[in-house]
DNA sequence: AAACCAGATTAAAATCATTCTAAACTGCTT
DNA sequence: AAGCAGTTTAGAATGATTTTAATCTGGTTT
């Protein structure tokens, strides 16, 4: 076995998630170097290039048991269902409005000053969508 | 006629919608004095409510005129559909994470540097979510 | 005020991403 | 090798939104 491969079923392991033949394909997609948004249909997609196949149900359960793990941050979309980020730092996106295309703004970048939380509340998170379009 | 109708008529006639009784009475719903978050459902409940009766479609078509003529501004919601706000002065929202309630969060309390568009885009709007939830 | 017509409304069917179900399977421990 | 909790699966169900194609209506013209 690789060492990538073990690498992918340790922190399988470590999330308290059984290594399975499908969490590992999935994990292997998910968790290389490269960070990326993806959602249900684009992982199908790649699982059918690789001649693979996965349930459906299969794929939104991991997705979601990724997410719960800390594995996965959920991120806002345009229209297209749900969509997570590999990239689990802080940080903040652009949303192109033609394509539905996110791309990470370096949490840096983007300053705020949060109000408080109405009495009795507590922040949970600040997320923040900037929609550019094309200049034509 | 009252005036509040008539007016409610003048402003659909502005925004180059035929003033159908279905409009008028969706109108008179969403544009009273009091802000609102709203979406098809529970317009259909206040409807119901009156002893009235609008097909879903017709609700749905006129939510997306008045967002199309300015009236309306559509906003983010936890999973809960389409979500569209009275309020379309610039400003953010807290959202309540156990109950999907939005509460708006006056503009100016949230000063944000928003980053430059990538190159070729140009920025189209700045859309902020605080999620918050009850200190338990 | 009758006729006309583009635009609006309608009920019902279609869509489609996501979730549910209940049966079959599999990783792990013994 | 057996056993079991946890997983995966295909297919059905869900539910919000959109589409369809027929009917209706506001506003203009006659």
């Amino acid at each position: 076995m690789t060492d990538h491969a073990t690498d992918i079923k340790t922190m399988l392991r470590s999330a308290n998630l059984r290594p399975t033949r499908q969490r590992v394909l999935l994990a292997g997609l998910l968790f290389g170097p490269t960070k990326c948004h993806v959602n249900a249909d684009l992982l199908a997609q790649k699982i059918a290039q690789m001649g693979e196949h996965m349930a459906t149900a299969t794929i939104y359960n991991c997705l979601h048991q990724f997410e719960a793990a800390g594995l996965l941050q959920r991120v806002p979309s345009g229209d297209d269902g749900i969509t997570f980020d590999t990239n689990i730092t802080k940080h903040h996106h652009f949303l192109v409005e033609e394509t539905g295309e996110l791309i990470d703004i370096p949490f840096g970048d983007l300053k705020a000053d949060v109000p408080q939380a109405p009495t009795g509340y507590e922040i949970e998170s600040v997320e923040m969508v900037v929609k550019i379009r094309k200049i034509s």
